[in-house]
DNA sequence: CTTGAACCGTACCAAATGGTACGGTAAAGT
DNA sequence: ACTTTACCGTACCATTTGGTACGGTTCAAG
């Protein structure tokens, strides 16, 4: 039932990008098993073989898009400067929580979340389970705080704003480089105000 | 096409309130026409003549709910001093979100956004439109303020927290008494550190 | 060369869904 | 009493989906 582990791995991470473009551009509900398999020229019953199933096969993008943002931060991130820091942090952040692939996957979650909890659970947890920490952690070394977790949480609150539900809604195109800089400008000011 | 304006107004609201319910228990997979129609005492022609469509069916679905909040406000707010007023606010806000109704009804929407995002929109407007420049109006008129709306959507922000999403996802359950004044007091002290 | 495993493509199945059509009935209007 | 309107319930249809089975092909191991 669980993950089959194959061997050829390049092969496997080949197939879940096809499934999260299809994903992207079909929405959930136009991702059928058999458009991932046309998609990545493998055939319904490999994706059935190597994952289980349709929800196994989702749990595997999820996991394969887990540590994105934990990717997409500079090297030097843990030796920056408070301010230069959340800035840093605060882009690549909404970037990615707006960007296409972020959004296709937490609307798949959500779509599937009366079913099946354990996938937005997932989703949720391994989105920051290694970022947020570590950003909680560098926040307690420049501020002093009584709570860096929560702290942490507050400013990713401030910098997504509503931008995320709007887009998971469908109500916003992806953000520009611009409206980025002005939101998690915004934040950072905020945060600055309320953690002094 | 559009909304067939039917006499019998009250038999139309009880059928929506059914949807809702079977959209609450079943989730927006599970909410066929006909689920909706033996739920209702109905029948599917009855449906389709009235609302065209499933999606007309739940955008009607969405109006009928989009006023909620609005109801919720206590008749006096209006007249309440800051404190009062952001705490009250607060907390209808946030026993709304996390409800089971708006919960159900975003996901249906966020499900949904890939093909007509017409109804997120329309989720996202009809949700707002009269509370929330209600709030920053009352707001302009406590605090002094350049921009009463950014103001208002932060405290909606720091409100909500992460809550809203964690509802969304499947990942918790709607939130007790407790953690919901938690929440709001949390984010008036907050917002009264950011706009004293 | 032989063998066997992995995998592609196609065909297939049962179940469910959105949406339409129709017969029957109850009530309201005339 | 007659007609018309509104509506319920059922049957129906085409399409799609998750999931399985199977024949043919590639390719590496022995």
């Amino acid at each position: 039932m669980a993950s089959e582990q194959v061997g050829n791995t390049q092969r496997r991470a080949e197939i879940l990008a096809c499934g999260l473009k299809v994903l992207i551009e079909k929405g959930w509900r136009g991702t059928s098993m058999i458009a991932v398999a046309r998609e990545a020229n493998a055939s319904k019953e490999t994706l059935y073989n190597w994952f289980g199933d349709k929800a196994g096969f989702f749990g595997a993008m999820i996991r394969e898009n887990a540590s994105a943002l934990d990717r997409a931060l500079p090297e030097d991130f843990g030796a920056m400067p408070l301010e230069e820091g959340l800035r840093a942090f605060g882009v690549e952040l909404l970037w990615l929580l707006t960007g296409e692939a972020s959004v296709a996957l937490n609307r798949a979650a959500i779509a599937e979340a009366g079913g099946d909890p354990a996938l937005g659970r997932l989703l949720l947890a391994e989105g920051k389970a290694t970022s947020l920490p570590k950003f909680a952690g560098w926040l307690g070394r420049h501020v002093e705080l009584d709570a860096p977790m929560e702290a942490a949480e507050t400013f990713v609150v401030l910098v997504k704003g509503e931008a995320q539900l709007e887009r998971l809604l469908g109500a916003t195109e992806p953000l520009s480089e611009a409206e980025i800089t002005a939101r998690v400008d915004r934040a950072v000011r905020d945060f600055r105000k309320l953690y002094a």
